[in-house]
DNA sequence: TTGAAAGCGCTAACAG
DNA sequence: CTGTTAGCGCTTTCAA
């Protein structure tokens, strides 16, 4: 592979001019240029990303921080943000931690500052304390998906208000004539659909309704279907399903199924996200969509404003603990209705 | 963040030392090795992976061409991927060319020899001869899923014997009794899928069974859904549909609920691949497994062994072109029965 | 407008 | 065993 010397020979300059056309600095003579340009087209030649990153003190690329790839959504997500990346001028490295803490610990301690300049996480099971210690080291990191605008994280966001979310399938479910609900509420470890499930309790409480059953599982499918199994022996039956997520909304609907029982006629089914599935499912899942795209573009954008300043200031030094950790919340969720909610059968 | 010579400094030794230490190469006193190693820890030291990456001449990652994630299969695969790169000490960059080879080519200018030593190829709609191109440049490729292992193509790759998971399929409907078929063909473009055809095709024949009519589509949910429709208004009606891929068999499994019919009982479907969703769809989808797994493991193994050999001979020159190129046989597709078939109901 | 020179942080011979 | 010496390929002041 051509390097920027032997294109600087081949175009009888120096190095320093080739890097100024290249990287369009500094003021170059219209004819050098297009003797620089030619020699680059003539030996093909294409900058080495690492040596540039090393030159510049930045590498670029970001991190990504999934706990799980198994679960639908973050492919969604993470094609998003591979979009937003590339737009400027980012490649993502995705790092699956597979739920487990010391594995994102080893992610972020091999590459987090010397491969990647910038970590985006998703709701990656991931130390908090690993997380600000990576910023204290200098590397800007991420929150995408947090759940709650009022009450901000002690890192910078995106948030998405999920309560609203929760409400929102609530309500939905109430104005459709519902009274009798089961809520399936995911992530029990980490508590982190909490948000979702208050909205939804909300939503009931302002009707004055109090028939409603919870019961916690994975956020799969197959927990999902597990719950609502459990949700479903109770006496008088729900005539809705609210959860917390698509996937165990998914596998609600697949154990009503097996209970001989139809959606949206016997029971109505409710999830929120609004993955693609969701629109494939049979019958198509009512949901209350989060905007994704819009939501790893707020993500990406924030991460790169972070790298820009801290760059400028202070070094690599700890952020000022008196400046507000920033924020920005994405539109609204919004309900997306569909097949698998409906009025119930009888009052 | 400390650099190799402050931890050196801090030791009272010289970089080299520190290196030698770090990489476990070079014989060095126990009493060194231990001050340098204090002197790690007491400044958190971390290697700096882009600077490392440049000296040695090598990046630490790999690159993995997908052409979309919104086929859950690829989620899957790059997640055995990463499991397997970080084996090897490498990190995984995840490239989308959303089936559009011009950002495919991009990806692979900018990033292949430069930020990742390898190029992982899953059916991404590429150009060959972009990949000979940066094969030839000195960065190896692998192709993760070729379809016919008597047939190597023009690069290294792993093979799965996807004509048996065609015949695999045939055989299974044929025993449980099926005799009029419906065949949905994926990947009409590329026509990459035509051996897993070919091979339902060589089981229809050995049976002396003719009954089959053929549709091309879309490999989503979407495609399938829309060929069975098609497939359905035949007259008679096929009593097993054969789709090439999961995604479009769970399609036309929501086709024939639509029309009123009932999987397996009125009609049977098979898949192959056996993605995740297969086992979590209702009725659970018939399907012939592919390796998934295994398959990723030898990718990367296989690239690593490129990468390896490449770099000691010949510099970075084209490979010996009379020498065979490299190719991986996974382990047989195998019939995983599930709920989506059965026999006919009448003959 | 262009060139010279120093250095990013680390590795890799080769000496001592 | 450990230190010296060169770079890897590129960017970036600072001079010319």
């Amino acid at each position: 592979m051509p390097t920027l010397s032997e294109v600087a020979r081949h175009a009888g300059v120096t190095p320093a001019t080739v890097s100024n056309v290249l990287r369009k600095r500094g003021r170059v003579g219209e004819t050098t240029r297009q003797r620089v340009l030619d020699a680059v087209a003539a030996l093909g030649y294409r900058p080495h990303l690492a040596a540039r990153a090393l030159a510049e003190g930045r590498a670029p690329t970001l991190a990504l921080m999934v706990s799980s790839i198994a679960n639908p959504f973050y492919p969604e997500f993470a094609l998003a943000v591979e979009r937003a990346a590339r737009a400027s001028g980012h490649f993502v490295i995705i790092c699956n931690t597979n739920e487990d803490p010391l594995t994102g610990r080893a992610y972020l301690d091999q590459i987090a500052g010397t491969l990647s300049e910038g970590v985006l996480v998703t709701n990656a099971n991931l130390d908090f304390a690993d997380l600000r210690k990576t910023e204290a080291r200098g590397t800007p990191v991420v929150l995408c998906m947090w759940e709650r605008p009022t009450e901000p994280p002690g890192l910078p966001c995106v948030a998405v208000d999920f309560r609203l979310a929760g409400k929102l399938a609530g309500e939905h479910l109430l104005e459709l004539g519902h009274r009798r609900f089961g809520a399936i509420v995911g992530s029990k470890a980490s508590g982190i659909h909490a948000a979702r499930y208050e909205g939804f309790v909300d939503a009931l409480r302002a009707a004055g309704v109090t028939k409603n059953r919870v019961r916690h599982a994975a956020d799969t499918i197959q927990g999902g279907y597990l719950a609502a199994r459990a949700l479903l022996e109770a006496d008088p039956q729900p005539s809705a399903i609210f959860a917390t997520n698509d996937l165990p909304a998914l596998g609600a609907m697949h154990a009503i199924a097996d209970l001989g029982l139809r959606v949206p006629d016997d029971l109505s089914v409710i999830g929120i996200t609004d993955i693609q599935l969701a629109r494939e499912s049979r019958p198509a899942l009512t949901t209350v969509a989060v905007p994704t795209v819009e939501v790893a573009g707020l993500a990406v954008e924030l991460l790169r404003e972070l790298i820009e300043t801290s760059y400028g200031q202070a070094g690599r030094d700890v952020r000022d603990v008196t400046a507000p950790v920033p924020m920005r919340v994405s539109s609204e969720p919004k309900l997306v209705v569909r097949a698998s909610t409906a009025a119930p059968r009888s009052r």
